[in-house]
RNA sequence: UGGGGCGUGGCCAAGUUGGCUAAGGCACGGGAUUUUGAUUCCCGGAUUCCCAGGUUCGAGUCCUGGCGCCCCAGCCA
């Protein structure tokens, strides 16, 4: 834990957790993360389980893993299977609190029976297009159903049958009897039981109604002890009935809800129903494509828990309704990768070096830091021959002003070998392409560091010529061009970033890396950090995911010098 | 002229009985160090807290009145 962690203020929620547990309101704290198992988690829902789960931690709390699955249509258990793989790889643990609502769905039914009978809930006949002509609007009450004041028996007796599938999908629905004059829209007698005769994943075909949400979120709070239920902030017109419900009902325990606001972050899409139409409607090659804001799919780019963590502690918790600069997750990741990720190199464009003073016959081996200041990272060795690979873009026939690398004529170091100097610029006779450069080097700058204390200018990347491995490299940029893709009501499709995906096939990585393991990470120098690809690397075929590159001062001096011309 | 929320630099965000020069992070600009144009390291910036009045010796914090933005009319969560 860092001096800045231990130092961020409380958020709003830690203050009334504070205060509960000095007025003895509570004398511990229980949160619970919820989520739906229609999808897959996203880095929204980061943001609360680092919340719920966070706070459980600090105050020597626990918090449950509650999985709201009243709706069995659209849940399924690769859904509840996913999102126990995320959380648990985000680093949390709910130890044996796995639960769900649909383990409360017989304890569910004796409450609405309790309604029912102590008049405050009803069966109505009505359609549901009629519930709605009949809700009112905004600025005008609602108008009661003419079931409203059906006997209490015959409440119960409907209820009942309806549970025994006597009656078809939506001929009946139970209501609580709150008030259709309420200005609060949420409070005109909302539906907190319909009949669905589905097949649900837990439960099977012993259901023939389900539960609402607002009907079941509070009690399954209840029945967990949860003491702080947290939420976002589009449920704080449903506090009222959360209470409602609670204050009506003898539970086992009285849990209140607090709401903060959700995260939204810049050039992603967070809505769950246009995350499902990407994937099926192959914009991106499944839910955990790397370009994709889910969990699974932030896991695979190669981003780490540990940086989503701290991404999470640094946007704070307020009721504010934000928006988040993608360059601070970028920061994040790049703070915690500079420190973790072991050095190699790796050429995405490769351009043949001939080195024409270096014999024929012989190469050496050369020993490379792993960690430019953690000498703990150990080092590993390169092979160095008459032939290398360096990356196109770092040389230039004609370059401009302040570049400082490879030219005709001019000097530069190969990082941790040797200065060499560019002699000759070979061409293809009939595209005119640059295909090779003949070079010299100056065997008394062996490891980078002239004797003469001469300096050059420029450092740049290489591998060796003969045993450097061929890999497949895929570039990833954000998916979505404009900043707030969901915000945008028609064709938000077309916002889609041609260019967030770029496969590179015919890059050269340097011999160590036959080595690496799936996921695990490495900083390319001077490109940018990757990740062995979980599913798809192999010894044979090496593939690596670009994480995120490192900051590129260079490429805005060269931007302003274009935009001056 | 329904209800519920929110408004502090480009983006977040501290500021909790009104009281020292309005924290911090990200981004940005400048400089130093550097065998990654990386990292690290300094330095810079709100006469001002949505606006307008008011109370006060003193207001981002209190009062009044405006303005702006978000959410709600699923038998979704």
């Amino acid at each position: 834990m860092s001096e800045s962690e231990t130092k961020r203020p409380v958020d709003f929620i830690r203050r009334i957790i504070d205060e509960d547990l000095r007025e003895g309101r509570h004398d511990h704290v229980h949160t619970r993360f919820p989520p739906e198992p229609n999808g897959y988690l996203h880095i929204g829902h980061a943001k609360s389980i680092c919340l719920n789960f966070g706070i459980a931690r600090d105050y020597g709390g626990k918090c449950n893993l509650r999985f709201d699955d009243t709706n069995p249509e659209k849940e399924n258990t690769e859904y509840v299977e996913a999102i126990k793989r995320d959380v648990r790889w985000l680093g949390f643990d709910w130890e044996d609190r796995e639960y769900y609502a649909s383990d409360y769905f017989p304890q569910l039914y004796e409450y609405a029976l309790d309604l029912i009978r102590q008049g405050k809930a009803y069966v109505d006949s009505l359609s549901a297009d009629e519930i709605r002509e009949r809700r009112g609007t905004l600025t005008e009450p609602g108008l009661p159903s003419p079931y409203r004041d059906r006997p209490v028996e015959e409440n119960l007796d409907l209820f009942q049958r309806m549970k025994a599938g006597e009656f078809a999908d939506g001929e009946h629905v139970l209501r609580a009897k709150i008030d259709m004059a309420s200005p609060n829209v949420n409070l005109r007698d909302p539906a907190i039981y319909r009949i669905r005769k589905a097949s649900h994943h837990r439960t099977g075909d012993a259901w023939k109604i389900y539960p609402l949400y607002d009907y079941t979120h509070c009690l399954s709070d209840a029945i967990e002890h949860i003491t702080h239920s947290i939420c976002t902030l589009e449920f704080e017109d449903h506090r009222p009935l959360y209470d409602w419900v609670l204050d009506n009902l003898a539970t086992p325990s009285r849990p209140h809800q607090y709401e903060f606001a959700r995260l939204v972050v810049d050039y992603a899409i967070l809505s769950k129903r246009r995350l499902i139409l990407l994937v099926s409607q192959g914009h991106v090659r499944g839910w955990d494509d790397p370009r994709m804001p889910t969990l699974a799919g932030i896991r695979r780019r190669g981003y780490t828990p540990e940086s989503i963590r701290d991404f999470c502690e640094r946007i704070g918790v307020t009721k504010n309704d934000t928006r988040i600069d993608m360059a601070l997750l970028d920061n994040c990741l790049r703070e915690d990768l500079d420190r973790r990720a072991p050095r190699a190199m790796m050429v995405l464009d490769p351009l043949k070096v001939v080195i024409e003073n270096y014999p024929e016959d012989r190469d050496e081996d050369l020993p490379a830091p792993n960690h430019p200041t953690d000498p703990a990272m150990s080092s590993r060795v390169i092979p160095f021959g008459r032939v290398i690979y360096i990356e196109r873009d770092d040389f230039m026939e004609d370059p401009p002003a302040k570049f400082h690398r490879l030219a005709p004529g001019r000097e530069v170091r190969l990082r941790y070998a040797y200065f060499i100097t560019c002699r000759e610029v070979v061409k293809d006779p009939s595209t005119g392409a640059v295909v090779e450069l003949r070079c010299t080097y100056d065997p008394a700058t062996k490891g980078g560091n002239a004797p003469d204390g001469r300096k050059v200018k420029g450092t740049i990347h290489w591998v060796p010529g003969g045993q450097a491995i061929a890999a497949e490299i895929r570039l990833y940029d954000r998916l979505f061009t404009a900043p707030n893709p969901d915000g945008v009501e028609g064709d938000w499709l077309t916002l889609l970033n041609p260019d967030s995906e770029r496969i590179v096939k015919t890059a050269f990585i340097e011999p160590s890396l036959k080595q690496a393991e799936p996921e695990a990470r490495y900083q390319f120098e001077r490109l940018g950090y990757f990740v062995a690809d979980r599913h798809d690397w192999d010894p044979t075929r090496p593939v690596f995911n670009r994480i995120v590159t490192l900051r590129d001062s260079w490429a805005k001096v060269k931007n302003t010098q274009t935009e001056n011309q």
